[in-house]
DNA sequence: GTCTATAGGTTGATAGAC
DNA sequence: GTCTATCAACCTATAGAC
């Protein structure tokens, strides 16, 4: 697992061909992206291509893989003391920060029924389900607040998360699934939530 | 248009090459869809494909469009008199039928630009921002709500419909994009919406 | 590790009989 | 309208030189 290296890594390198490949899943899309296409834009031959990744598959499950690095990488943990606002504020710019990147993967990994279990299998395997668990952070940080008073009586605070979350995934996807369209900004639907909120 | 004739339709007709074609991309995915295996699933031959839709990207957009079809026929018209929650319980269990066939195209026209750009443009030209407009007529309804002292007050209620159309978005989306995780059931995500808007 | 050359198989599309 | 037969293009993967 050496990911860096001294210098300037070789023109053909691995790290080359999984950016673009990346950009070209980002850009043309899955159905029509080729191997030669990949090397042509990597400045490699497609021989490096599979010398790397053996198979396409095992190329495109890598790039899946990188892309969704940073959520395998997180480490969940308290929300802390912060006031509630910034809290949201910081918690969905990042998670909208990661979709920006990851739905381009976790699009193109639903053309192809393995590509899609092997992703599914990925998560399991190795985010342990975090992306629930921090809309189970956020729900006890506002079940903490319901008990103090702070947060109004007789909602279901770990419903409230998810419709948090849920906000942040269409406002990435939307211009993906139905193309450019209006959305209310993320500041304004974290005020909103908030105004929900208040007791 | 004759979308219906009297008796059996030849087993090779157009509907059965849409539906084969239908199943093998919610089933298999787009990636290694041909035409080869449409026309076996459909009980026809490729030469029939190309006959009824010359090109195989013209058959893709046609299974797009058709899976689409509810929202273009759809007449937006105001919610009624009836009570908040039926009236919320209704919109979103329509939202959630409509995008349970629709994810299937919506994510596979990701996998090539020419098929998302030829989505958008339809949806520009049939759908006439009928997404859009759902949430504002959900918006409206809570608008006078509010103005009646029945939805509390400060509260962008606009906003809050975006958040209620988002649950039902990622709640079909999430078994697609990460596997089967736990999810807040439709009915429970409702009541919280409907208690978060209490005065 | 990277390249070129090429094999081997698949794919979308066409032609022409019925 | 539907079928069979066929083709030309393309794509993944391998072999072997450097």
């Amino acid at each position: 697992m050496t990911t860096s290296r001294r210098g300037r890594p070789p023109a053909g390198g691995r790290a080359q061909i999984l950016d673009a490949t990346y950009e070209l899943l980002r850009d043309k899309g899955i159905a029509r992206l080729t191997t030669k296409d990949i090397a042509d834009r990597a400045g490699t031959s497609e021989g490096s291509i599979f010398y790397h990744y053996r198979t396409r598959d095992g190329l495109l499950s890598a790039v899946i893989e990188q892309a969704l690095e940073p959520l395998v990488a997180l480490r969940v943990h308290g929300v802390g003391g912060a006031p509630l606002p910034e809290i949201l504020d910081i918690f969905t710019a990042t998670v909208e920060e990661f979709l920006d990147r990851a739905v381009v993967v976790l699009f193109a990994a639903q053309a192809d029924v393995d590509l899609r279990a092997g992703l599914h299998a990925f998560l399991a395997a190795n985010a342990d389900r975090k992306p629930q668990r921090g809309v189970e952070l956020i729900g006890d940080h506002l079940a903490a607040l319901q008990a103090a008073g702070r947060v109004r009586a007789g909602i279901d605070v770990h419903t409230a998360a998810f419709l948090l979350v849920s906000s942040c995934v269409l406002r990435v996807s939307q211009p993906w699934l139905i193309g450019d369209t209006e959305v209310p900004a993320r500041e304004a639907t974290v005020g909103t939530f908030l105004a929900m909120l208040a007791p």
